[in-house]
DNA sequence: TACGCGTGGTA
DNA sequence: TTACCAAGCGT
């Protein structure tokens, strides 16, 4: 199959198939000329950086419900946006966020630049993202490869490079590929074909638009690629989180660095995280060790956070962190480490509501 | 280039 | 239970 012809098979099924998503514009609005507001195309293009879609759309809904636009997200406090995005993970994505709003909101009078390559210098947006956001929102012929379309066009032309390093060629397959004509839709359309069909596991070959020019279906090698370089093992990492309450309710919490592991998020004070913590506890108290422990897996480390509590009088000051009232404490503004750290602690602490 | 950086679903 | 995986970016 010829390129224009195989990116015309795929857009013909993309208009037939395309996912009913709440940051897309659908196909036939798109050919009526309807354009996805940048700021919209943006904010789910960062959301979903690794990310499912399942669980960014909750998240996309509350976003763009609290700040309708780059310029009223760029005049946000930063620790509500922080907390809006507890839970979703990768906090410097939540940081880059509000430096990104601003920065457009300050420096490009609150619109999106439109090429890739200007777009590429905003925090947080890097070759997938600003590709995306210039196809998508702008309808710019540029290459977008994240990687969904890594799998697709490793399997088209069995590519048996393990990742990374068969990025390169992927890339120029991939811009063999893309048409002139509607870019947006048809970058649209390979995410959706990997996400829905050539999926990372037993991919639905006998539904496949591509299916006939697909050489690892011709070779039967399609499940095994694309091939990785082997993973290193996740060492198990321990600590102590200690979670006071104050005898009028409040707790006390610490915002934890910029920089780092949950970064810029709400947690309770603790020991450091290694494999022979000294213990820390951020105030003297009759601490009440939990007889269970708080499990954890994070991209490159098991966590296994023993729990302690305490209840100390109301007067006490803190020297770490701050008493957070009882009425302005939101569990769901933790990252969900913390949360299950609260989880097991707030039976015990929870007499003081 | 390789690593640090979250979380929840799935097999 | 464990390992793998998902619309990557910054350093």
């Amino acid at each position: 199959m010829r390129e224009l012809e195989m990116s015309n098979t795929l857009l013909d099924w993309y208009d037939r198939h395309a996912r009913d998503l709440p940051w897309r514009v659908s196909p036939s609005d798109r050919a009526a000329g309807v354009c996805p507001d940048a700021y919209r195309v943006w904010l789910s293009e960062i959301m979903l950086q690794q990310t499912t879609v399942a669980a960014v759309k909750s998240y996309y809904e509350r976003f763009t419900s609290l700040w309708p636009s780059v310029t009223a997200l760029a005049s946000a406090e930063d620790a509500q946006v922080m907390g809006e995005w507890a839970g979703l993970g990768y906090y410097a994505r939540a940081r880059n966020l509000l430096k990104c709003a601003r920065v457009v909101a300050e420096n490009y009078g609150g619109r999106f630049p439109e090429t890739a390559e200007s777009l590429q210098k905003l925090p947080g947006v890097g070759p997938y993202t600003s590709a995306a956001i210039s196809a998508i929102a702008f309808d710019a012929p540029e290459v977008v490869v994240d990687g969904n379309v890594e799998r697709v066009i490793a399997r088209m032309f069995a590519i048996r490079t393990p990742l990374p390093a068969a990025k390169p060629e992927i890339k120029e397959r991939a811009a063999k590929l893309t048409p002139v004509t509607r870019p947006g839709d048809y970058a649209q359309a390979v995410m959706d074909l990997g996400a829905t069909v050539c999926t990372p596991r037993s991919p639905a070959c006998g539904i496949c638009p591509w299916m006939t020019a697909c050489a690892a279906r011709k070779l039967g090698i399609q499940a095994e690629l694309p091939a990785k370089t082997p993973k290193k093992p996740k060492p198990t990492r321990r600590g102590t989180a200690y979670v006071v309450r104050r005898a009028d309710g409040a707790w006390l919490l610490e915002r934890r660095p910029d920089k780092g592991l949950l970064g810029g998020m709400l947690g309770w004070p603790g020991s450091e995280w290694s494999e022979t913590p000294v213990p820390a506890p951020p105030l003297e108290a009759p601490w009440q060790k939990l007889s269970a422990e708080a499990r954890h897996t994070f991209t490159h480390f098991h966590l296994r956070l023993d729990v302690e509590v305490a209840v100390v009088p109301a007067s006490t000051q803190p020297e770490i962190g701050e008493f957070i009232p009882k009425e302005d404490f939101k569990p769901t503004e933790l990252p969900t480490v913390m949360r299950k750290v609260f989880d097991l602690a707030k039976e015990k602490l929870q007499n003081l509501n």
